[in-house]
DNA sequence: GTCTATACGTAGATAGAC
DNA sequence: GTCTATCTACGTATAGAC
C-alpha cells in the first residue's frame, strides 16, 4: 500500500511545517526560556503531547528553527558575492532582500538576535549559531569591502561597517513586530539605509 | 538613636541599587520569563530570599528598572526640544547621548526592546511601556520635522524617520552586548547614523 | 495520528532561624 | 539584615487510551 504510506508522510510534514510556523512566531515574542510548549501547541491549534511527537523536546524544535534560518541566511549572504554587478548594486540586491524578508517574516531576524545575545541556551545551539553567524558576517564584510575599492562605500573598518549594517537590520526587525500603529517602519527601498555607507 | 537608622537605610539603599544593576544585567540577557530569581541573586552574590526582601516579586523587581530606563529617556528626548541650536545639531546630541549610553550600558536599551516586543508581559508594565514609548517617540518626531523645516533633514514622513532613528539606535545595542571578538561596533561619532537622516 | 492523564523537576514566594 | 528550609504551582516529557 504505497499509497498509505505516501499520504501519511504528507501528513506528517504538513503537521512539522504547522508546528514549526507556529513554533517562530512563539519563540520570537517570548524567547526560548519563556516559550511554553503548550503556547506552541496552542497556537498551531493542536495537543501539547503531539508537539513532542514530532519534536523530542523543546531544544530540538528550537535548533531546527535556527539552524533552517541560518542556512537561509548564509545562502542570501554568498549569493551578493557571486552575483554579477557592481558591489554596490550586489549591496542594494542584499538589502532589499534583507528588508523584504523582514517587512514578509520579522520573525526569523528577530529570533537570530534573540540567540546571538541571550545566555543559558543550549550549548550546540549556540555553537552553530556562532560559526554560521561568523560566516555570514564575513561574506559582509567582504562585499563592503569590494564596495571600498570600486570608491562607492565610504573609507572606514569595513568589519565596524558591516556590523553596523546588520545591527541596523537588525533593529528594524524588532520594530517591524511591535505596533506602532497602523506604521511599518520597514523601508521598501534599501536606499535610505545604505546611505549610511555611501562615499 | 539616629545614627543607627541612618546606617541601616544606607546599607539598603545599597542593597537595593546592587540588586537593581544585578538583575538590568540578568534581564537584558535573559528576558523577564526566562530569569530566576536565583540567577539575580547570584550575580549580586546574595541569595535569593534577600531579592524578595527588597522586592515583593520580580514583576516588581522588572516595573522598577522599566520605569526608570523609560524616565530617563523621556527627560532625555525633551531636553533634545528644549536645549539651545539648530535641530540638526540638537539631533547630533540626541544621537551622540544616546550611542555613549549604549556604549556604557547597552542592558537600558535592550531590556526596552524586549518589552516593546515580548508577549506574556505583566499588563501594568505593558501599559507604562506604552504610554512613555509614545511620548518619546513623539518628541523624536517633532525634532525630525523642525530639521525638515530647516532644510537639514532629508524629505519624508517623519514619524517613519524617528522609527527608523530608534529602530537604529535598538540594532546597535543588541550587537553591542553580542561578543564580535574586540570589535566594539557602536559608533563613537553620530554622525553615520544620521547620514540615513541628512538632506 | 492524536489526545488526555501522570510523573518528575524546578522556579517563585514565604517563614522561621541566626 | 540575611540566610536556609519549605510550600505551592507549573512546565516538560512520557505513557497509555482512542
Amino acid at each position: 500500500m504505497p499509497r498509505t504510506l505516501e499520504a501519511f508522510q504528507k501528513i506528517r510534514d504538513t503537521r512539522r511545517e504547522q508546528i514549526v510556523k507556529a513554533a517562530l512566531r512563539v519563540f520570537a515574542r517570548k524567547g526560548y526560556a519563556a516559550t511554553k510548549i503548550t503556547d506552541i501547541a496552542a497556537t498551531a491549534e493542536i495537543s501539547h503531547g503531539l508537539v513532542n511527537h514530532y519534536f523530542a523536546s523543546k531544544e530540538d524544535l528550537y535548533g531546527a528553527i535556527v539552524e533552517d534560518t541560518l542556512e537561509g541566511a548564509l545562502r542570501v549572504a554568498s549569493e551578493s558575492l557571486e552575483r554579477s554587478g557592481s558591489a554596490w548594486e550586489r549591496l542594494e540586491w542584499l538589502c532589499q532582500n534583507m528588508l523584504d524578508g523582514i517587512r514578509e517574516t520579522p520573525e526569523y531576524s528577530l529570533v537570530m538576535a534573540q540567540v546571538g545575545i541571550a545566555e543559558g541556551l543550549p550549548a550546540q545551539i549556540k555553537a552553530f549559531y556562532d560559526d554560521y553567524s561568523t560566516l555570514i558576517q564575513q561574506k559582509f564584510t567582504l562585499l563592503i569591502e569590494q564596495g571600498q575599492q570600486e570608491g562607492a562605500v565610504t573609507a572606514g573598518d569595513p568589519i565596524q561597517l558591516a556590523l553596523l549594517l546588520t545591527a541596523t537590520i537588525s533593529g528594524l526587525s524588532l520594530s517591524a513586530i511591535s505596533p506602532h500603529g497602523s506604521i511599518n517602519p520597514i523601508p521598501t527601498n534599501p536606499h535610505i539605509v545604505l546611505r549610511m555607507l555611501k562615499v
